[in-house]
DNA sequence: AAAAGAGGCAACCGCCCCACC
DNA sequence: CGGTGGGGCGGTTGCCTCTTT
């Protein structure tokens, strides 16, 4: 049996809204607000409305400060380095642009922003090939100060030995484009310099779990000067203890190193983690659900200054390790 | 000028998560 | 601890407007 509707499809306006059904749900709202209950509100305002039509209606209309309008290059660039990072999820791309609602960005992007990136790309390269999937002796060499610079809350996360810049999924790695040691993704990520690359990347090579860390170590530091690694990874959960595992391959040797994060404890008003090298005693392609959960639920035990404005989503992190 | 096609966007649908009982 | 219901989200639809033929 399925579930009871939230309302009386029968018995309820659809369609567009009318400017006397906009003033009515403003005016109750204005002075009354929402209640907390969204179901309940369209009978009191006196709207023949479903009570998620009021939400959506009010939210993404209604409500004060909703810009409308262009978006600004700069707007333009922010939605493309995230969804180059986190994919489709609209909300929390609209948290980093004040006054926009998720629903005009997914709109954008579906209708122009997409069309315009791909239109850079084809200008770029016309005969622009996928890019190469290097083998898994390619060794890294990565720079994404152009990605990080596009974040100013990044949370800061580091031990004496080790910094890690981390991507949570990221859309995320596909399984299948894995090798058995899990470095294939270690390996060819290193082609990623730039926001347009990672975009054009992912077109190619989309990645659905899992997250990204790029980083570094000092003991892997290269003879040239270049400290990179990448590795990839999920944060699971154990007792009660949340853990970053991961894989890595370094400049310096790419067998693969399994280590994990503890959460950390507050040290004179900052987080210090701690670094482990932990046994392989995880199977990858179990527990993502875990993963997933975590990385909803970690934000109040792992991290001090989130990525995401809590008073929009309370999930949906996405984390920088340094 | 009219018809057809394309684009843009508001709104709906259905699923998932989580708080509450 | 499982069930229930509301809130929130992303994907999709469908209507309206604009452009092209």
């Amino acid at each position: 049996m399925g579930r009871a509707p939230c309302c009386d499809k029968a018995n309820v306006k659809k369609g567009p809204w009318s400017t006397e059904e906009d003033s009515k749900l403003r005016e109750y709202i204005e002075k009354y607000g929402t209640g907390g209950n969204w179901i309940a509100l369209p009978q009191k305002a006196g709207l023949k409305r479903c009570g998620k039509s009021c939400r959506l209606r009010w939210l993404n209309y209604l409500r004060p400060n909703i810009k409308h309008g262009e978006f600004t290059d700069e707007e333009d660039r922010i939605i493309c380095s995230l969804f180059a990072s986190i994919g489709s999820r609209w909300s929390i791309i609209a948290a980093q642009l004040p006054g926009r609602t998720d629903n005009d960005i997914k709109n954008y992007w579906n209708t122009k922003l997409k069309k315009k990136l791909m239109a850079m790309s084809m200008t770029s390269q016309p005969h622009r090939k996928p890019p190469p999937f290097p083998s898994s002796h390619h060794t890294p060499s990565v720079s994404f100060s152009s990605l990080s610079s596009l974040y100013k809350d990044c949370t800061t996360y580091q031990d004496p030995t080790r910094s890690y810049t981390a991507f949570e999924p990221m859309s995320s790695v596909q399984s299948d484009l894995l090798n058995n040691d899990n470095t294939t993704l270690a390996t060819h990520s290193s082609l990623i310099h730039t926001p347009e690359a990672l975009v054009n990347y992912m077109q190619y090579y989309p990645v659905k779990e899992n997250f990204l860390m790029f980083g570094s170590e000092s003991s892997c530091t290269s003879s040239d000067g270049s400290s990179g690694h990448i590795s990839f990874g999920r944060e699971m959960k154990q007792e009660n203890m949340s853990y970053f595992q991961g894989f890595c391959a370094t400049n310096e040797y790419e067998d693969n190193h399994n280590f994990m994060l503890n959460p950390g404890t507050n040290n004179g008003g900052k987080n210090v983690n701690q670094w482990a090298e932990k046994p392989r005693e995880y199977n990858l392609e179990n527990d993502l659900e875990d993963f997933k959960r975590l990385i909803s639920s970690s934000s109040n035990n792992c991290c001090n200054n989130n990525f995401i404005d809590e008073n929009k989503t309370q999930e949906k992190v996405m984390y920088f390790y340094y």
